[in-house]
DNA sequence: ACTCTGGGTCCAGACGAC
DNA sequence: TGACCCAGAGT
DNA sequence: GTCGTCC
């Protein structure tokens, strides 16, 4: 089963999660390595599985999205303050705020490009194929669903859904499945449970709150739904409206935030050829010992893993593995 | 009393020895 | 980012 | 299962 992963998304919690006292993974020059330890196992555990995954990562962020990354780097920006006053504290009560200066670290976290990098490296000589998608990441993996390149994406963003994706994977990684089981979303089945098209899928996206617009105060999950259901679009929603008791956001550009999600920038997934190859073990071997100091026997083990792996006829069907649920009501925010 | 929203919090991997 | 809990506004 | 360790 050949399944489409959004790469930006797995090296954010790997460098969130990926820790030892509180500090990321590194090498002796002081390199964090918790992204590449992250990919290399998680990889090695689906392909195990039977699972051909192809990693996409993001491009640059549509126009529009710009006031949420600038929120985020505001975000950033505050904990970095709230680091420093921790990190002073700390000096003077010695070890006091530890988890606080613990906490901060993680919010300041960001997937830089040297990490994509990095990780395309090592998926390169992993075998695994991966694809820099022009824009959005989400919206790449959507199509690539669509055009039957691979099965489904898996991800814990539902916002591939609203690209269309036809199936999404939830708790894709085998060892949080142990304690939940994975999920199987189909869009259509989706649609049928909320009594609505795509368009109007969209449109009820962007009301709960998208990275593209603000959404309009007082109407959450429950109102967004009924006046959906109503009035079918958001042009007939806003001349339905009550505006004294839910005001319309000033500037909304409800409509270029639809655009882009109904025709996203992608590169056409027909000229797309995802390729999975034999590992390279002693590049492998080079490239995670050499520079960043991995013990060379879990290498050489994981390449193994990937060989025996690729070369063992049709691996068994992951429905086997998992729970199918073809959840008709995912009614949460995004 | 009930419903809904929104603001706060917390959390986030994988392996292997025992 | 998502999931959960709670306060408070609105009904 | 829990927990220390991975780098």
């Amino acid at each position: 089963r050949k399944v489409a992963i959004d790469a930006s998304m797995c090296l954010y919690q790997f460098l969130i999660a990926v820790r030892s006292e509180g500090a990321q993974l590194t090498s002796v020059d002081g390199e964090t390595t918790s992204h590449l330890m992250g990919t290399f196992y998680r990889t090695i555990r689906l392909v195990e599985q039977g699972i051909k995954p192809a990693y996409v990562f993001d491009g640059k962020p549509p126009d529009l999205k710009g006031g949420e990354l600038a929120k985020r780097a505001e975000r950033r920006d505050e904990a970095q303050k709230l680091l420093q006053a921790a990190e002073e504290a700390d000096i003077v009560y010695l070890l006091g705020n530890a988890e606080d200066v613990e906490k901060f670290n993680r919010r300041l976290v960001k997937v830089t490009k040297t990490h994509a990098e990095e990780a395309k490296q090592l998926l390169q000589l992993m075998g695994i194929p991966f694809i820099d998608a022009p824009c959005e990441a989400e919206a790449q993996c959507a199509a690539l669903v669509k055009a039957g390149k691979v099965y489904a994406t898996a991800t814990e963003d539902m916002d591939a859904l609203t690209f269309g994706c036809n199936v999404l994977l939830r708790r894709l990684t085998f060892s949080e499945a142990k304690k939940m089981p994975i999920q199987e979303f189909h869009f259509d089945k989706v649609l049928e449970g909320l009594e609505l098209n795509h368009n109007e899928f969209i449109d009820l996206c962007i009301m709960l709150g998208c990275d593209y617009t603000n959404s309009i105060k007082g109407v959450g999950p429950k109102r967004a739904i009924e006046l959906i259901k109503t009035h079918r679009s958001l042009e007939k929603i806003i001349e339905n409206l009550d505006t004294k008791k839910f005001p319309i956001p000033k500037d909304w550009n409800y409509k270029q935030a639809r655009l882009l999600f109904q025709e996203p920038e992608i590169i056409d997934p027909e000229t797309i050829d995802l390729k999975w190859t034999e590992p390279d073990e002693e590049g492998l071997v080079k490239y995670l010992c050499g520079d960043k100091q991995f013990n060379e026997e879990r290498v050489r083990n994981g390449a193994k893993k990937l060989h025996k792996a690729r070369n063992t006829s049709t691996q068994g069907r992951l429905d086997t593995f998992f729970k199918v649920l073809s959840s008709p009501n995912p009614l949460k925010r995004k």
